[in-house]
DNA sequence: ACACAAACGCACTGATCACTGCAATTAAAG
DNA sequence: CTTTAATTGCAGTGATCAGTGCGTTTGTGT
């Protein structure tokens, strides 16, 4: 899945190949696009364009727009919010709400989760969530360690999570600071 | 935008005319191709052949897949949970909420929300729930007059259509009955 | 019944899309 | 350096899509 980190060949597979730029290039291509002209349809012909690619290329690596977006938005949300450690549940779920709010404020991010989901169902979704329940998860677990009482990720899931994405995506209301940490205040109200 | 109701005359655009009859089969043809084959492309040619109706028609009435699956989605979705009345606001969200859980579990209706995101962004999203947000105001506002302690409008849709929607959208948890009790509980812990 | 307007069916057209062999380039291994 | 495999560029194909003009049908008003 991702790319080998310590053969230092001199040639070949490392983050500046061909294969790898090209990636990169029809990833920003994506990006772009739907930033642009959020609402028409992506087309593989128009990205590869875009991107400076033959079709051909997208069609053989990728099949499908849905595909490609799910690749797209798995690496877009994958290591881009870290976990804080501020010693507290309620530091660590206010600072990654914040992250995670100004993460879809991000005027790339929100057309790219609304494609994703049309084009790629529940696959696409997931891509769009899955690391944000690991996370959240890893929060929980951590403070559930230091002996304290900690709501459960489900519990947890549906006063951060959900509201986060709902707003984002369902929505025009803006994600404001003082927005999220009333949702880490309902949830945690010692 | 919508038929008017009040006018008896024999013939014309009374709920079974041509144009109305039309309407229904391209609504029922895209409800029935996304529930099939939900994730590939919706196009209005296989649209139109599907609801047999010429795909000109299609084009002519609705212009793009978008403007098609918004109008599917707000006809969808409106008119089809009533606003309970069980004399407690708990009663009434409880109600509401496995009513929306009910009708977010139906097969066609999950497809038809992606897709509606994908294709037509902002104006499609608002299409599956701004009713929803119409009617839990409603609810609170009535028991508001009643002199109670009321949650406000934005606390009551992170606590329950927040997570409903994200939970149905994002996930493929189901939303049993006992999760949408605890929601409520969660929102109304008196 | 008649005239008028609106909506639909039909037969097209240009453009784009998804896809397929084949040659050329690039990367990896001996 | 040579060989081998993988990836990409290229040109071309059938299929589908979006859109247009025109005749016909359907609905509305006089």
């Amino acid at each position: 899945m991702s790319t080998p980190a310590s053969l230092p060949s001199r040639t070949g597979s490392r983050p500046g190949g061909r294969s790898a730029r090209i990636r990169a290039a029809v990833h920003r291509a994506v990006g772009e696009l739907l930033a642009e002209q959020g609402g028409e349809p992506l087309t593989i012909p128009v990205v590869a364009a875009h991107a400076g690619v033959h079709a051909t290329t997208v069609y053989r690596r990728w099949g499908s727009v849905g595909e490609l977006l799910t690749d797209v938005a798995t690496s877009r949300f994958s290591g881009d919010i870290v976990v804080p450690d501020t010693g507290s549940l309620r530091g660590d779920l206010e600072r990654y709400a914040s992250d995670l709010a100004r993460d879809l404020t991000d005027p790339d991010t929100l057309p790219l989760v609304r494609a994703t989901i049309g084009a790629a169902g529940e696959q696409g979704a997931s891509a769009c969530t899955a690391e944000r329940q690991q996370q959240l998860q890893a929060m929980l677990e951590r403070d559930q360690a230091r002996g304290h009482h900690t709501p459960t990720v489900e519990h947890a899931t549906d006063a951060l999570l959900a509201p986060l994405y709902y707003r984002a995506v369902f929505t025009d209301q803006p994600l404001t600071p003082d927005w999220t940490r009333t949702l880490v205040t309902h949830l945690l109200p010692d």
